[in-house]
DNA sequence: GCCCATGGTAAACGCCTGTTTACTCTGGTG
DNA sequence: CACCAGAGTAAACAGGCGTTTACCATGGGC
């Protein structure tokens, strides 16, 4: 109910402000981001961010807490544009202003590893897993040995080229501009729809060599066969 | 002509120990792995460190020069089995026991970011751009409008799933062992092999829809459409 | 008018980092 | 033997980190 929901600058309380510079500053830089850098954007002092939050690692779990939250609402108001890959609506949010800091802290949480970067794939997947069915059940999407394999996989893809766009970016800044998701996106559009509709290995002869090779797809949860 | 080309651990220079030991704990534990732990790790002291190389920052960089290059003359081996995706044969090297902390390296610099990101990618596509050519002459695969970033797009795709793989394991040490690895490769295999054989979608809207978006494929070499 | 809770800070603390300094040991040479 | 070059190290150093301590201001309740 909030009128300006996401990152307003002006008249927040100092722990709202502390953890807009916190989010804005990890997404930028990394977790490796100092204290006194935030307090610093935050405008207040180093002491206050630890008096406020009791800790570093309160703070990036508040912040974690935070951005999850928020792009877990915004994925259902962009549902409706989830026919196309898995985690390609993180491509949509990136190119929308008010959403890209999330979105680039998400990546650099991704980039991280962790329990986050887990849960917030693993949230993915289980959402994915249902809006692919759907596809399946109505001819839109071809159907699959093993579906959450393929689901991980194809956000594995996303995820992954835009984590090698950020990580082979020369100037850090870059991630904050429309410029820079612009650029790493337009050049997985293309390539990621020719492969997804008419595929890039002509004869069967690898996935039939592979198919004979391992008996059965895999029921267990990880996709991985013996 | 060595006998023992890659990491033979008893007979070795000083200089030999320590950088072996620096590519194991990179590798490992990536690049903010301290001096004193890979001088524990080599026998040494940190100062001996320093002084062998003269800066951690040095170390670095003898290591990416090393690797690099084992790298870099392994896959005129394996290029034999380079009638796969791009950036596959980095899955077949991990399999094999004396390049796994080889691996292990590249991928910790590629999620490092940096020069050495970028050029070790430059290398694998330039390389991916000459057999992907002759499986299209040779109607192995399909063509692509761009090339360049489709075979961006793939290599993005494995190694961003190795990336993802390597950053959400909780052990730390899983990345030295064999079944880290085997479990990671076989989650991407069967997925990999299906949507590049099968295709993803089966109706064409979308991709003609972004063909008459946008007016033609790209003919610079960054990938970028405006 | 007093007083205490609240919110904030400057300065210091302890720890870890890469690096430097001063020193010891060892082995080969004139 | 004398001696010097090279290899190696322990200990100290400077700087950055997260955190703690002691202190200051401000403002509402009795």
């Amino acid at each position: 109910m909030r009128s300006r929901p996401l990152l307003s600058e002006g008249d927040l309380s100092t722990r709202a402000r502390i953890r807009h510079a916190a989010v804005a500053r990890f997404g930028r830089d990394g977790f490796d981001a100092s204290l006194r850098t935030i307090a610093h954007d935050a405008g207040v002092s180093a002491a206050s961010v630890v008096k406020t939050f009791g800790s570093k690692e309160a703070l990036r779990a508040e912040c974690d807490e935070y951005v999850f939250a928020i792009i877990r609402d915004s994925k259902r108001s962009v549902i409706a544009a989830q026919s196309g890959a898995p985690g390609a609506f993180i491509g949509q949010l990136a190119r929308m202003d008010e959403y890209r800091p999330l979105i680039a802290y998400v990546l650099r949480a991704i980039q991280a590893g962790g329990d986050m970067a887990r849960s917030f794939i693993d949230h993915m997947v289980e959402d994915a897993l249902g809006y692919i069915a759907d596809g399946v059940a109505a001819g839109l999407v071809v159907p699959s040995r093993d579906e959450e394999a393929r689901i991980r996989f194809l956000i594995g893809a996303t995820l992954g080229n835009l984590l090698l766009a950020l990580a082979t970016e020369p100037d850090p800044s870059a991630i904050e501009r429309a410029e820079f998701w612009d650029r790493a996106l337009n050049a997985l559009t293309l390539p990621a729809l020719e492969v997804y509709t008419e595929g890039f290995l002509t004869d069967r002869a690898m996935l039939d060599a592979y198919l004979l090779y391992v008996p059965d797809p895999p029921t267990d949860s990880s996709g991985v066969v013996a």
